[in-house]
DNA sequence: AGTCTTGTGGGTAACGTTTTACAGAAATGT
DNA sequence: ACATTTCTGTAAAACGTTACCCACAAGACT
């Protein structure tokens, strides 16, 4: 009664052919839809295919041209704001012969490296790279080896395309609508930087200088005050704290993300303060902690999907033409405004 | 001053034995750390190898054995709980030479389908499944060839192992703390669920199962109240506003996990109800969003990094030896009181 | 001195696909 | 009728590794 499961060795091309009966060079033919196959090669061998359940070897195929492979480098899957890319990126795809896989590199820099040399080493396709925080030089690196996209970072590159989103405006947007409401001591909370290259590429710190340009260009630079802590809850937390404890109290906090909002959030329960009665706090990404109702947090909307869709099509692009000029696409955030935000007392 | 970036072919296996002056047999020895190579041999081609900076073509390699890249298959990026699977996972691989990617398969059973597929189409050394809808049928088919271990799904099965936590006790959990608490009217909402498969395997059901088994100790069987939703925030939403409108209200809602306690929360604060004061809710998966303070959830931990920290030392011994008989790792859940629950009033 | 081991290295045939080059047949032109 | 072109299909050589098998040398036993 015992199925001793044959050893069954995978159904390849030459089976395919065999039992089509035709050379294997026909069936490699049908298969990438190539130049010089009659319709009745075409369906005797789309038959064969079907009867014996056939599906090609993406390995062996790596091995003399594509691997039909789109590797995605994410620094941190708790983000929801980059499943929304991968929405995105995977809506764009959907069509196509490509499969995504998704790298996970949350341990900084020497986690992308091997990351992005595991992708390389596998021969994929083509790689987007979200919010990288490797130097220029090694993104560099890897877009000469394969067509590549980064997201989320600014400053362009001959080597690679890219998508981002205009942060300078997004931080413009937060100072804009809080001056409106009235407060002229607003703070922000950012991620401190002090990497020359990410100083000058990296989502965060772009943000920090739009809100600093907003602040002036409204006549509040007096009013600047940062805190510099990190892109995390604690930071939040902590950054929050530091600016309740100077001496005259900001009436609004820009928290350059949801989660940092949430830390502040948290320290200002904690400090007896009411939001927005007591304190106006604004975050960014608009992350559906963000819309949560009880929370209602004013937050600035990066339409991560149409991010992702774009850094699909240029991959596409770049993987059809890799000698094509770079292309830098850059999309305009929104500010949602909830309740988190009001009118100074 | 143009560079014409030269085509610079990739560095072989080839390339190094040259420069070491010796057999490409030797090298591959060398690099799989095989039987038979002398410490002379060892440090000359370690030394070219690092010259040339070489690294082994991971797509020929699949083509006569292992590509050292191991499947994950994830059903939803968003669901924080996942990502604490995933650390326990790469933590344990990191001193492997297995890299881990991921497939994002959020669409339901075809995705499911497409992404196993396309992981096996890939030469995957093994595979991990997390959460899977797919029939019991096709998670054998997987694991018939490849080493598979199914994470977060009841139910064993010759052909693969297992990892999940004990959901009848995490339903049990939450229905004792709030029966101490002196409740009686202990409501669940749940994810509906007809697929009989589905109904004995998923984690869902389960928990379902244990809150009714855990009322019934309790002596609360006539008190048994369900809204059969969906595990969505929007889910949630619905499901309390069902609860809240029938003729006796609950005192305690029991949610299937946080996101529905989420929803949940949003619901009954826009019916002017206060939490805990006027009713008790309780998660499930012990998510960032549950332990911030201001919401305060209590929930149920799933210890997910011990999860996915067993699921990798089950498949690197699968990987070690196919035919040794499959293990179910059944880990078992700790609740975390907060303020969001407490006795009624 | 001969026969076994043992240790060390290399030659070579796979693995499953694509690509290049080419041959024969059919269609077209003179 | 012949020469030319176009269309179909095939054979064979890659692609970069690994695994199997064999050869050789140096000791270690009879």
């Amino acid at each position: 009664m015992e199925k001793p499961s044959p050893p069954s060795r995978r159904i390849t091309i030459v089976d395919v052919a065999r039992h089509a009966q035709v050379s294997t060079t026909a069936v490699s033919k049908v298969l990438r839809n190539a130049y010089g196959v009659s319709p009745r090669m075409q369906t005797k061998v789309r038959q064969a295919i079907a009867e014996l359940g056939y599906r090609p070897n993406a390995t062996a195929r790596g091995m003399r041209g594509q691997t039909y492979t789109i590797g995605v480098m994410l620094p941190n899957i708790r983000n929801p704001f980059f499943a929304q890319i991968l929405d995105g990126l995977t809506d764009q795809l959907a069509d196509t012969d490509y499969q995504v896989l998704l790298g996970p590199a949350c341990n900084g820099e020497a986690e992308e490296a091997r990351v992005t040399h595991a992708m390389i080493d596998r021969s994929m396709d083509g790689m987007i790279l979200i919010a990288p925080i490797s130097p220029r030089t090694h993104l560099e690196a890897v877009a000469a080896t394969v067509p590549t996209v980064v997201v989320g970072r600014h400053g362009h590159s001959p080597a690679y395309d890219t998508v981002a989103d205009d942060d300078l405006t997004g931080g413009a947007l937060v100072v804009n609508h809080l001056a409106d409401l009235g407060h002229r001591r607003i703070a922000h909370i950012e991620h401190h930087e002090t990497d020359p290259d990410r100083l000058a590429e990296m989502p965060n710190a772009i943000r920090a200088v739009g809100y600093r340009h907003a602040m002036r260009a409204r006549g509040l630079a007096d009013y600047i005050d940062i805190a510099s802590t990190t892109y995390t809850q604690e930071g939040g937390y902590l950054g929050a704290q530091q600016l309740l404890a100077r001496p005259t109290r900001p009436t609004a906090i820009f928290a350059g993300a949801d989660i940092v909002a949430m830390g502040a959030l948290d320290a200002i329960a904690e400090a007896g303060l009411r939001v927005p009665e007591d304190i106006s706090v604004a975050g960014y990404d608009n992350t559906t902690f963000a819309a949560f109702r009880p929370i209602s947090l004013t937050s600035v909307d990066q339409a991560g999907y149409q991010i992702g869709a774009n850094a699909a099509r240029l991959l596409l692009d770049r993987i059809a033409d890799r000698d094509r000029p770079t292309a830098q696409i850059k999309l305009s955030p929104t500010l949602v405004p909830r309740r988190s935000t009001a009118s100074p007392q």
